[in-house]
DNA sequence: ATATAATAGATGTATATATGAGCAAGGAGG
DNA sequence: CCTCCTTGCTCATATATACATCTATTATAT
Protein backbone atom coordinates (compact mmCIF):
# COMPACT_ATOMS: atom_id res chain seq x y z
CA UNK A 1 0.00 0.00 0.00
CA UNK A 2 1.34 3.64 -1.11
CA UNK A 3 2.13 5.71 1.64
CA UNK A 4 -0.09 8.51 0.44
CA UNK A 5 -3.08 6.39 0.50
CA UNK A 6 -3.00 4.66 3.84
CA UNK A 7 -2.65 8.49 5.05
CA UNK A 8 -5.23 9.42 3.09
CA UNK A 9 -7.84 6.65 3.99
CA UNK A 10 -6.94 6.98 8.01
CA UNK A 11 -7.44 10.75 7.73
CA UNK A 12 -10.88 9.56 5.53
CA UNK A 13 -11.90 7.36 8.57
CA UNK A 14 -11.17 9.79 11.35
CA UNK A 15 -13.43 12.81 9.31
CA UNK A 16 -16.40 9.58 8.84
CA UNK A 17 -15.70 8.54 12.41
CA UNK A 18 -17.02 12.34 13.34
CA UNK A 19 -13.52 13.05 15.22
CA UNK A 20 -14.19 16.56 13.21
CA UNK A 21 -16.67 18.96 13.44
CA UNK A 22 -17.86 20.88 10.66
CA UNK A 23 -15.61 23.18 9.55
CA UNK A 24 -12.67 22.37 11.72
CA UNK A 25 -9.40 22.66 10.99
CA UNK A 26 -6.98 19.49 10.28
CA UNK A 27 -3.76 19.39 11.67
CA UNK A 28 -1.33 21.79 9.87
CA UNK A 29 1.02 19.64 6.60
CA UNK A 30 4.08 20.39 8.73
CA UNK A 31 2.65 18.74 12.06
CA UNK A 32 1.28 15.95 10.27
CA UNK A 33 4.83 15.20 8.80
CA UNK A 34 6.20 14.73 12.19
CA UNK A 35 2.87 12.46 13.35
CA UNK A 36 3.27 10.20 10.34
CA UNK A 37 6.84 10.46 10.16
CA UNK A 38 6.98 11.21 6.11
CA UNK A 39 7.72 14.11 3.57
CA UNK A 40 6.00 16.92 3.35
CA UNK A 41 5.26 16.44 -0.09
CA UNK A 42 3.47 12.66 0.80
CA UNK A 43 1.09 14.46 3.34
CA UNK A 44 0.09 16.92 0.48
CA UNK A 45 -0.40 14.46 -1.64
CA UNK A 46 -2.67 12.61 1.03
CA UNK A 47 -4.45 15.77 1.65
CA UNK A 48 -5.16 16.61 -2.24
CA UNK A 49 -6.42 13.21 -2.43
CA UNK A 50 -9.33 13.77 0.06
CA UNK A 51 -10.02 17.14 -1.55
CA UNK A 52 -10.69 15.44 -4.86
CA UNK A 53 -13.13 13.26 -2.54
CA UNK A 54 -14.80 16.02 -2.07
CA UNK A 55 -14.53 15.69 1.85
CA UNK A 56 -12.29 18.75 3.09
CA UNK A 57 -11.08 22.17 1.44
CA UNK A 58 -7.78 24.01 1.62
CA UNK A 59 -6.71 27.49 1.97
CA UNK A 60 -3.83 28.85 1.15
CA UNK A 61 -2.39 30.70 4.27
CA UNK A 62 -4.41 28.98 6.47
CA UNK A 63 -4.65 25.35 6.51
CA UNK A 64 -7.01 22.46 5.78
CA UNK A 65 -10.65 22.58 6.91
CA UNK A 66 -13.29 19.84 7.10
CA UNK A 67 -16.45 20.73 4.95
CA UNK A 68 -20.01 20.53 6.47
CA UNK A 69 -21.25 17.24 5.63
CA UNK A 70 -24.24 14.96 6.64
CA UNK A 71 -22.78 12.13 8.03
CA UNK A 72 -24.14 9.77 5.18
CA UNK A 73 -22.79 11.69 2.54
CA UNK A 74 -19.23 11.14 3.68
CA UNK A 75 -19.23 7.37 3.09
CA UNK A 76 -20.48 7.57 -0.28
CA UNK A 77 -18.45 10.31 -2.04
CA UNK A 78 -15.01 8.40 -1.61
CA UNK A 79 -16.06 6.14 -4.53
CA UNK A 80 -17.93 9.12 -6.08
CA UNK A 81 -15.37 9.76 -8.54
CA UNK A 82 -14.36 5.97 -9.19
CA UNK A 83 -15.50 3.37 -11.40
CA UNK A 84 -16.08 -0.41 -11.93
CA UNK A 85 -18.54 -2.67 -13.46
CA UNK A 86 -22.13 -3.79 -11.61
CA UNK A 87 -20.79 -6.74 -10.23
CA UNK A 88 -17.99 -4.65 -8.41
CA UNK A 89 -20.43 -1.73 -7.93
CA UNK A 90 -22.60 -4.14 -5.55
CA UNK A 91 -20.02 -6.29 -4.42
CA UNK A 92 -21.34 -8.10 -1.29
CA UNK A 93 -25.08 -7.91 -2.34
CA UNK A 94 -27.02 -10.78 -4.64
CA UNK A 95 -26.24 -9.66 -8.14
CA UNK A 96 -27.35 -11.86 -11.17
CA UNK A 97 -27.86 -11.40 -15.12
CA UNK A 98 -30.79 -12.51 -17.29
CA UNK A 99 -29.07 -12.39 -20.64
CA UNK A 100 -31.38 -11.16 -23.15
CA UNK A 101 -28.93 -11.61 -26.43
CA UNK A 102 -25.90 -12.90 -26.56
CA UNK A 103 -24.32 -12.53 -30.32
CA UNK A 104 -21.95 -11.45 -33.04
CA UNK A 105 -22.73 -8.70 -35.52
CA UNK A 106 -21.07 -5.84 -37.55
CA UNK A 107 -20.85 -2.59 -35.62
CA UNK A 108 -22.60 0.75 -36.82
CA UNK A 109 -20.16 3.43 -37.86
CA UNK A 110 -20.81 5.24 -35.29
CA UNK A 111 -19.99 2.19 -32.69
CA UNK A 112 -17.24 1.28 -34.72
CA UNK A 113 -15.66 4.81 -34.61
CA UNK A 114 -15.65 5.02 -30.88
CA UNK A 115 -13.94 1.31 -30.83
CA UNK A 116 -11.35 2.43 -33.44
CA UNK A 117 -12.96 -0.44 -35.52
CA UNK A 118 -13.73 -1.06 -39.41
CA UNK A 119 -17.44 -1.66 -40.02
CA UNK A 120 -16.99 -5.35 -41.29
CA UNK A 121 -15.17 -5.98 -38.47
CA UNK A 122 -17.10 -7.77 -35.52
CA UNK A 123 -18.51 -6.86 -32.33
CA UNK A 124 -20.05 -9.02 -29.69
CA UNK A 125 -23.75 -8.10 -28.65
CA UNK A 126 -25.05 -8.24 -25.66
CA UNK A 127 -28.13 -7.30 -23.84
CA UNK A 128 -28.46 -8.67 -20.43
CA UNK A 129 -30.70 -7.35 -17.53
CA UNK A 130 -28.95 -6.75 -14.09
CA UNK A 131 -30.44 -8.06 -10.87
CA UNK A 132 -29.63 -6.72 -7.27
CA UNK A 133 -31.61 -8.47 -4.80
CA UNK A 134 -33.71 -10.23 -7.36
CA UNK A 135 -34.92 -6.54 -8.13
CA UNK A 136 -34.19 -6.08 -11.80
CA UNK A 137 -32.32 -2.19 -12.04
CA UNK A 138 -30.63 -2.00 -14.96
CA UNK A 139 -30.26 -3.05 -18.82
CA UNK A 140 -27.14 -3.01 -20.47
CA UNK A 141 -26.92 -2.72 -23.73
CA UNK A 142 -22.75 -4.07 -24.63
CA UNK A 143 -20.41 -4.42 -27.60
CA UNK A 144 -17.44 -5.30 -27.42
CA UNK A 145 -14.78 -5.99 -30.07
CA UNK A 146 -13.98 -10.05 -30.49
CA UNK A 147 -10.42 -9.38 -31.77
CA UNK A 148 -9.78 -8.12 -28.20
CA UNK A 149 -12.22 -9.76 -25.69
CA UNK A 150 -11.46 -13.02 -27.26
CA UNK A 151 -13.34 -16.25 -25.68
CA UNK A 152 -16.49 -14.59 -24.25
CA UNK A 153 -18.63 -17.45 -23.41
CA UNK A 154 -22.58 -17.04 -22.07
CA UNK A 155 -21.57 -18.40 -18.29
CA UNK A 156 -19.46 -15.58 -17.97
CA UNK A 157 -22.29 -12.87 -18.67
CA UNK A 158 -23.86 -14.30 -15.86
CA UNK A 159 -21.44 -13.28 -13.43
CA UNK A 160 -18.85 -10.60 -15.14
CA UNK A 161 -17.31 -9.54 -17.71
CA UNK A 162 -14.89 -7.12 -16.10
CA UNK A 163 -13.40 -9.92 -14.32
CA UNK A 164 -13.07 -11.97 -17.14
CA UNK A 165 -11.30 -9.47 -18.66
CA UNK A 166 -8.81 -8.47 -15.86
CA UNK A 167 -8.69 -11.84 -14.33
CA UNK A 168 -8.57 -14.78 -17.20
CA UNK A 169 -7.69 -12.27 -20.27
CA UNK A 170 -5.13 -10.33 -17.96
CA UNK A 171 -5.68 -7.02 -19.07
CA UNK A 172 -5.92 -3.37 -17.06
CA UNK A 173 -9.15 -1.46 -17.24
CA UNK A 174 -7.91 1.96 -16.90
CA UNK A 175 -11.21 4.62 -17.60
CA UNK A 176 -14.39 5.21 -18.64
CA UNK A 177 -15.97 8.21 -20.45
CA UNK A 178 -19.61 8.71 -19.66
CA UNK A 179 -22.57 10.55 -20.82
CA UNK A 180 -25.67 10.88 -19.17
CA UNK A 181 -29.18 11.63 -20.57
CA UNK A 182 -33.16 11.31 -19.37
CA UNK A 183 -34.53 8.32 -21.53
CA UNK A 184 -38.32 6.38 -21.76
CA UNK A 185 -38.14 3.13 -21.33
CA UNK A 186 -39.20 0.63 -24.44
CA UNK A 187 -41.69 -1.66 -23.76
CA UNK A 188 -39.56 -4.59 -23.31
CA UNK A 189 -37.98 -2.51 -21.13
CA UNK A 190 -40.90 -1.68 -18.99
CA UNK A 191 -41.73 -5.33 -19.04
CA UNK A 192 -37.80 -6.68 -18.06
CA UNK A 193 -37.46 -3.96 -15.33
CA UNK A 194 -41.44 -4.42 -14.31
CA UNK A 195 -42.15 -1.06 -14.69
CA UNK A 196 -46.04 0.05 -13.66
CA UNK A 197 -46.95 3.97 -14.66
CA UNK A 198 -44.71 5.93 -15.55
CA UNK A 199 -41.07 5.75 -14.58
CA UNK A 200 -38.15 7.58 -16.70
CA UNK A 201 -34.82 5.65 -17.17
CA UNK A 202 -31.60 7.27 -16.55
CA UNK A 203 -29.14 6.43 -19.72
CA UNK A 204 -25.46 6.32 -19.02
CA UNK A 205 -23.64 6.02 -22.50
CA UNK A 206 -19.77 4.62 -21.62
CA UNK A 207 -16.95 3.86 -23.77
CA UNK A 208 -14.67 2.03 -21.69
CA UNK A 209 -10.68 1.86 -22.20
CA UNK A 210 -8.17 -0.65 -21.77
CA UNK A 211 -4.37 0.68 -19.91
CA UNK A 212 -3.06 0.26 -23.19
CA UNK A 213 -5.77 3.27 -24.52
CA UNK A 214 -7.55 1.04 -26.56
CA UNK A 215 -11.31 1.10 -26.18
CA UNK A 216 -12.56 -2.10 -25.43
CA UNK A 217 -16.39 -1.75 -25.00
CA UNK A 218 -19.13 0.76 -25.88
CA UNK A 219 -22.36 0.40 -23.55
CA UNK A 220 -25.62 1.93 -23.09
CA UNK A 221 -26.94 1.33 -19.44
CA UNK A 222 -30.74 2.16 -18.68
CA UNK A 223 -31.34 2.27 -15.00
CA UNK A 224 -34.58 2.18 -13.14
CA UNK A 225 -34.76 5.97 -12.04
CA UNK A 226 -35.66 4.98 -8.65
CA UNK A 227 -33.10 2.78 -7.64
CA UNK A 228 -30.01 3.81 -8.85
CA UNK A 229 -28.56 7.78 -8.95
CA UNK A 230 -25.21 8.95 -9.67
CA UNK A 231 -22.88 11.08 -7.58
CA UNK A 232 -19.95 12.89 -8.55
CA UNK A 233 -17.60 15.57 -7.30
CA UNK A 234 -16.46 19.12 -9.49
CA UNK A 235 -13.78 20.76 -8.61
CA UNK A 236 -13.27 24.42 -10.01
CA UNK B 1 -0.21 31.08 -15.56
CA UNK B 2 1.51 27.88 -13.91
CA UNK B 3 4.09 25.82 -15.99
CA UNK B 4 2.47 22.85 -15.59
CA UNK B 5 -0.57 23.80 -17.14
CA UNK B 6 0.76 25.49 -19.91
CA UNK B 7 2.82 22.52 -21.01
CA UNK B 8 -1.00 20.64 -20.51
CA UNK B 9 -2.51 22.89 -22.79
CA UNK B 10 0.17 22.68 -25.28
CA UNK B 11 -0.03 19.08 -25.63
CA UNK B 12 -3.76 19.15 -25.46
CA UNK B 13 -4.07 21.54 -28.51
CA UNK B 14 -1.34 18.83 -30.46
CA UNK B 15 -3.56 16.06 -30.04
CA UNK B 16 -6.97 18.32 -30.42
CA UNK B 17 -5.16 19.38 -33.81
CA UNK B 18 -4.30 15.78 -34.57
CA UNK B 19 -0.74 16.05 -34.85
CA UNK B 20 -0.90 12.21 -33.40
CA UNK B 21 -2.75 9.41 -34.68
CA UNK B 22 -5.01 7.32 -32.15
CA UNK B 23 -2.53 4.97 -30.18
CA UNK B 24 0.72 7.03 -31.30
CA UNK B 25 3.36 7.39 -28.54
CA UNK B 26 4.06 10.78 -26.60
CA UNK B 27 7.36 12.07 -26.11
CA UNK B 28 9.32 10.78 -23.51
CA UNK B 29 9.15 12.56 -19.94
CA UNK B 30 12.77 12.75 -20.08
CA UNK B 31 12.78 14.05 -23.57
CA UNK B 32 9.86 16.64 -22.78
CA UNK B 33 12.55 17.94 -19.92
CA UNK B 34 14.55 19.13 -22.47
CA UNK B 35 11.90 20.12 -24.93
CA UNK B 36 9.81 22.87 -22.51
CA UNK B 37 12.95 23.34 -20.55
CA UNK B 38 11.08 22.06 -17.01
CA UNK B 39 12.09 19.27 -14.28
CA UNK B 40 10.51 15.92 -15.04
CA UNK B 41 8.16 16.10 -11.96
CA UNK B 42 6.56 19.49 -14.32
CA UNK B 43 6.26 17.26 -17.06
CA UNK B 44 4.85 14.37 -15.04
CA UNK B 45 1.89 17.14 -14.04
CA UNK B 46 1.09 17.96 -17.12
CA UNK B 47 1.11 14.48 -18.44
CA UNK B 48 -1.07 13.57 -15.15
CA UNK B 49 -3.84 16.58 -16.58
CA UNK B 50 -3.80 14.70 -19.86
CA UNK B 51 -4.84 11.61 -17.68
CA UNK B 52 -7.34 13.06 -16.00
CA UNK B 53 -8.54 14.38 -18.90
CA UNK B 54 -9.18 11.22 -20.50
CA UNK B 55 -6.86 12.24 -23.64
CA UNK B 56 -4.02 9.47 -22.99
CA UNK B 57 -2.75 7.01 -20.88
CA UNK B 58 0.91 6.09 -19.13
CA UNK B 59 2.52 2.55 -19.06
CA UNK B 60 5.12 2.22 -16.95
CA UNK B 61 8.35 1.07 -18.64
CA UNK B 62 6.68 2.15 -21.86
CA UNK B 63 5.63 5.57 -21.81
CA UNK B 64 2.23 7.54 -23.03
CA UNK B 65 0.19 7.10 -25.53
CA UNK B 66 -2.57 8.63 -27.22
CA UNK B 67 -5.80 6.84 -26.58
CA UNK B 68 -8.42 6.23 -29.27
CA UNK B 69 -11.14 9.18 -29.95
CA UNK B 70 -13.38 10.58 -31.97
CA UNK B 71 -12.32 14.46 -32.84
CA UNK B 72 -15.35 15.85 -31.46
CA UNK B 73 -14.71 13.64 -27.98
CA UNK B 74 -11.63 15.77 -27.58
CA UNK B 75 -12.89 19.19 -27.38
CA UNK B 76 -15.54 18.07 -24.48
CA UNK B 77 -13.51 15.91 -22.38
CA UNK B 78 -11.06 18.72 -21.07
CA UNK B 79 -14.69 20.43 -19.44
CA UNK B 80 -15.66 17.42 -18.31
CA UNK B 81 -15.14 16.72 -14.51
CA UNK B 82 -14.99 21.07 -14.56
CA UNK B 83 -17.59 23.01 -12.93
CA UNK B 84 -19.53 26.35 -13.23
CA UNK B 85 -22.61 27.91 -13.11
CA UNK B 86 -25.27 27.92 -15.41
CA UNK B 87 -24.35 31.23 -17.55
CA UNK B 88 -20.50 30.24 -17.76
CA UNK B 89 -21.46 27.20 -18.94
CA UNK B 90 -23.32 28.86 -21.80
CA UNK B 91 -20.51 31.30 -22.04
CA UNK B 92 -20.94 33.27 -25.26
CA UNK B 93 -24.28 32.39 -26.40
CA UNK B 94 -27.66 33.87 -25.18
CA UNK B 95 -28.52 32.93 -21.86
CA UNK B 96 -31.63 34.52 -20.30
CA UNK B 97 -33.76 33.42 -17.02
CA UNK B 98 -37.32 33.75 -16.18
CA UNK B 99 -38.20 34.06 -12.48
CA UNK B 100 -40.94 32.20 -11.26
CA UNK B 101 -40.14 32.16 -7.42
CA UNK B 102 -38.07 34.68 -5.45
CA UNK B 103 -39.86 34.55 -1.50
CA UNK B 104 -37.28 33.75 1.88
CA UNK B 105 -38.75 30.58 3.55
CA UNK B 106 -37.28 28.32 6.15
CA UNK B 107 -35.67 25.47 5.34
CA UNK B 108 -36.73 21.61 5.44
CA UNK B 109 -34.87 19.85 7.54
CA UNK B 110 -33.39 17.82 5.20
CA UNK B 111 -32.07 20.88 3.45
CA UNK B 112 -31.01 22.54 6.73
CA UNK B 113 -29.05 19.91 7.55
CA UNK B 114 -26.98 20.03 4.25
CA UNK B 115 -26.68 23.49 4.29
CA UNK B 116 -25.21 23.48 7.86
CA UNK B 117 -28.51 25.52 9.05
CA UNK B 118 -31.33 25.32 11.81
CA UNK B 119 -34.69 25.19 10.77
CA UNK B 120 -35.70 27.97 12.02
CA UNK B 121 -32.73 29.66 9.63
CA UNK B 122 -33.75 31.52 6.71
CA UNK B 123 -33.12 30.35 3.19
CA UNK B 124 -33.80 32.15 -0.70
CA UNK B 125 -36.40 30.20 -2.04
CA UNK B 126 -35.78 30.43 -5.99
CA UNK B 127 -37.33 29.12 -8.92
CA UNK B 128 -35.88 29.86 -12.29
CA UNK B 129 -36.46 28.89 -15.83
CA UNK B 130 -32.87 29.05 -17.83
CA UNK B 131 -33.29 29.99 -21.59
CA UNK B 132 -30.41 29.44 -24.35
CA UNK B 133 -31.23 31.20 -27.24
CA UNK B 134 -34.39 31.92 -26.20
CA UNK B 135 -35.12 28.01 -26.14
CA UNK B 136 -35.91 26.83 -22.42
CA UNK B 137 -33.64 24.01 -20.90
CA UNK B 138 -33.60 23.76 -17.47
CA UNK B 139 -35.93 24.33 -14.29
CA UNK B 140 -33.71 25.21 -11.32
CA UNK B 141 -35.06 25.23 -7.62
CA UNK B 142 -31.88 26.93 -5.79
CA UNK B 143 -31.89 27.27 -1.88
CA UNK B 144 -29.47 29.46 -0.46
CA UNK B 145 -28.76 31.06 2.98
CA UNK B 146 -29.35 34.87 3.74
CA UNK B 147 -26.55 34.87 6.09
CA UNK B 148 -24.07 34.28 3.91
CA UNK B 149 -25.09 35.04 0.42
CA UNK B 150 -26.67 38.61 1.65
CA UNK B 151 -28.66 41.15 -0.75
CA UNK B 152 -29.28 38.96 -3.49
CA UNK B 153 -31.93 40.85 -5.69
CA UNK B 154 -34.17 40.23 -8.72
CA UNK B 155 -32.06 42.04 -10.56
CA UNK B 156 -28.91 39.08 -10.16
CA UNK B 157 -31.27 36.29 -10.48
CA UNK B 158 -31.86 37.45 -14.62
CA UNK B 159 -28.16 37.24 -14.74
CA UNK B 160 -25.91 34.73 -12.90
CA UNK B 161 -25.93 34.30 -8.95
CA UNK B 162 -22.44 32.89 -8.98
CA UNK B 163 -20.98 35.82 -10.55
CA UNK B 164 -22.49 38.11 -7.84
CA UNK B 165 -21.52 35.48 -5.12
CA UNK B 166 -18.10 35.43 -6.55
CA UNK B 167 -17.13 39.40 -7.70
CA UNK B 168 -19.64 41.19 -5.50
CA UNK B 169 -19.18 39.58 -2.19
CA UNK B 170 -15.87 38.57 -2.99
CA UNK B 171 -16.48 34.82 -2.12
CA UNK B 172 -14.67 32.04 -3.47
CA UNK B 173 -16.50 29.07 -5.52
CA UNK B 174 -14.63 25.38 -4.34
CA UNK B 175 -16.67 22.66 -5.58
CA UNK B 176 -19.95 20.79 -5.61
CA UNK B 177 -21.44 17.44 -4.74
CA UNK B 178 -24.12 15.98 -7.37
CA UNK B 179 -26.15 13.14 -7.62
CA UNK B 180 -28.19 12.45 -11.17
CA UNK B 181 -31.26 10.59 -11.37
CA UNK B 182 -34.55 10.56 -14.38
CA UNK B 183 -37.39 12.02 -13.62
CA UNK B 184 -40.43 12.95 -15.39
CA UNK B 185 -41.63 16.71 -15.13
CA UNK B 186 -44.69 17.88 -13.62
CA UNK B 187 -47.59 19.99 -15.51
CA UNK B 188 -46.04 23.37 -14.62
CA UNK B 189 -42.58 22.22 -16.26
CA UNK B 190 -44.13 20.60 -18.99
CA UNK B 191 -45.75 24.71 -19.96
CA UNK B 192 -42.21 26.22 -18.66
CA UNK B 193 -40.27 23.88 -20.57
CA UNK B 194 -42.74 23.88 -23.68
CA UNK B 195 -42.59 19.88 -23.94
CA UNK B 196 -44.97 18.44 -26.02
CA UNK B 197 -45.70 14.78 -25.68
CA UNK B 198 -43.70 12.27 -23.07
CA UNK B 199 -40.48 13.20 -22.38
CA UNK B 200 -38.48 12.64 -19.38
CA UNK B 201 -36.12 15.31 -17.28
CA UNK B 202 -32.85 14.96 -16.01
CA UNK B 203 -32.32 15.51 -12.57
CA UNK B 204 -28.78 17.23 -11.10
CA UNK B 205 -28.81 17.69 -6.94
CA UNK B 206 -26.11 19.53 -6.01
CA UNK B 207 -24.79 20.96 -3.16
CA UNK B 208 -22.45 23.94 -3.16
CA UNK B 209 -19.10 24.91 -1.34
CA UNK B 210 -17.05 27.86 -1.19
CA UNK B 211 -13.25 27.79 -0.46
CA UNK B 212 -13.73 27.65 3.61
CA UNK B 213 -15.52 24.66 3.36
CA UNK B 214 -19.25 26.79 4.08
CA UNK B 215 -22.30 24.94 1.86
CA UNK B 216 -23.87 27.85 -0.04
CA UNK B 217 -25.93 26.24 -2.32
CA UNK B 218 -28.51 23.35 -2.60
CA UNK B 219 -30.18 23.66 -5.78
CA UNK B 220 -32.35 20.76 -7.94
CA UNK B 221 -32.27 21.18 -11.82
CA UNK B 222 -34.68 19.57 -13.99
CA UNK B 223 -32.99 19.52 -17.71
CA UNK B 224 -34.83 18.88 -21.21
CA UNK B 225 -33.69 15.04 -21.79
CA UNK B 226 -33.23 15.78 -25.39
CA UNK B 227 -31.21 18.94 -25.09
CA UNK B 228 -28.26 18.40 -22.39
CA UNK B 229 -26.70 16.05 -20.88
CA UNK B 230 -23.63 15.24 -18.41
CA UNK B 231 -20.00 13.56 -19.36
CA UNK B 232 -17.65 12.72 -16.83
CA UNK B 233 -14.00 10.79 -16.63
CA UNK B 234 -13.66 8.13 -14.57
CA UNK B 235 -10.22 6.66 -13.50
CA UNK B 236 -10.10 3.50 -11.92
C1' DA C 1 -8.97 55.03 17.26
C1' DT C 2 -8.25 53.95 12.66
C1' DA C 3 -5.67 52.88 8.76
C1' DT C 4 -1.51 51.23 6.93
C1' DA C 5 2.66 48.52 6.89
C1' DA C 6 5.57 44.84 8.36
C1' DT C 7 5.93 40.06 9.66
C1' DA C 8 5.23 35.30 10.75
C1' DG C 9 3.01 31.26 9.25
C1' DA C 10 0.68 28.18 5.98
C1' DT C 11 0.06 26.08 1.50
C1' DG C 12 1.59 26.22 -3.70
C1' DT C 13 5.00 25.45 -7.22
C1' DA C 14 9.30 23.92 -8.89
C1' DT C 15 13.94 21.61 -8.85
C1' DA C 16 17.27 17.94 -7.86
C1' DT C 17 17.89 13.46 -6.48
C1' DA C 18 17.33 8.57 -5.12
C1' DT C 19 15.01 4.27 -5.20
C1' DG C 20 11.36 1.00 -6.81
C1' DA C 21 8.59 -1.47 -10.31
C1' DG C 22 6.96 -2.78 -14.84
C1' DC C 23 8.17 -3.49 -19.75
C1' DA C 24 10.70 -4.96 -23.77
C1' DA C 25 14.65 -6.15 -26.22
C1' DG C 26 18.75 -8.80 -26.50
C1' DG C 27 21.96 -12.39 -25.11
C1' DA C 28 23.16 -17.01 -22.89
C1' DG C 29 22.20 -21.60 -22.74
C1' DG C 30 19.71 -25.70 -23.86
C1' DC D 1 15.27 -22.46 -32.80
C1' DC D 2 13.24 -21.65 -28.55
C1' DT D 3 13.28 -20.47 -23.62
C1' DC D 4 14.82 -18.01 -19.78
C1' DC D 5 17.11 -14.39 -17.70
C1' DT D 6 19.60 -10.27 -17.62
C1' DT D 7 19.73 -5.51 -18.52
C1' DG D 8 18.47 -1.01 -19.65
C1' DC D 9 14.72 2.14 -20.26
C1' DT D 10 10.57 4.43 -18.50
C1' DC D 11 7.34 5.86 -15.35
C1' DA D 12 6.05 5.80 -9.96
C1' DT D 13 6.94 7.09 -5.39
C1' DA D 14 9.32 9.52 -1.90
C1' DT D 15 12.64 12.88 0.27
C1' DA D 16 14.93 17.31 0.87
C1' DT D 17 15.04 21.97 -0.34
C1' DA D 18 14.08 26.67 -2.03
C1' DC D 19 11.22 30.22 -3.17
C1' DA D 20 6.46 32.18 -4.20
C1' DT D 21 1.92 33.51 -2.74
C1' DC D 22 -1.72 34.15 0.25
C1' DT D 23 -3.63 34.83 5.20
C1' DA D 24 -3.94 36.65 9.52
C1' DT D 25 -1.88 38.87 13.12
C1' DT D 26 1.01 42.39 15.09
C1' DA D 27 3.25 46.69 15.06
C1' DT D 28 3.50 51.32 13.56
C1' DA D 29 2.08 55.81 11.96
C1' DT D 30 -1.33 59.17 11.36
Amino acid sequence: MLKYEAIARELREDIQQGKYTPGEQLALEKEMCQQYGVSRITIKRAVDELVKQGLVVKRRGSGTFVKSLKDEDVKELSMANQFSGFAATFKGRKVASKILKFEIIHPTAEVAAKLQLAVDDFVYDIIRVRLLDDQPIVVEYTQMPIQLITGLKRQTLEKSIYSYIEEDLGYKIQSAHRTVRAVMPTPEEREELQIEGVLPLLEVTQVAFLDDGRPFEYSIAHHRGDCSNFRSVSIR
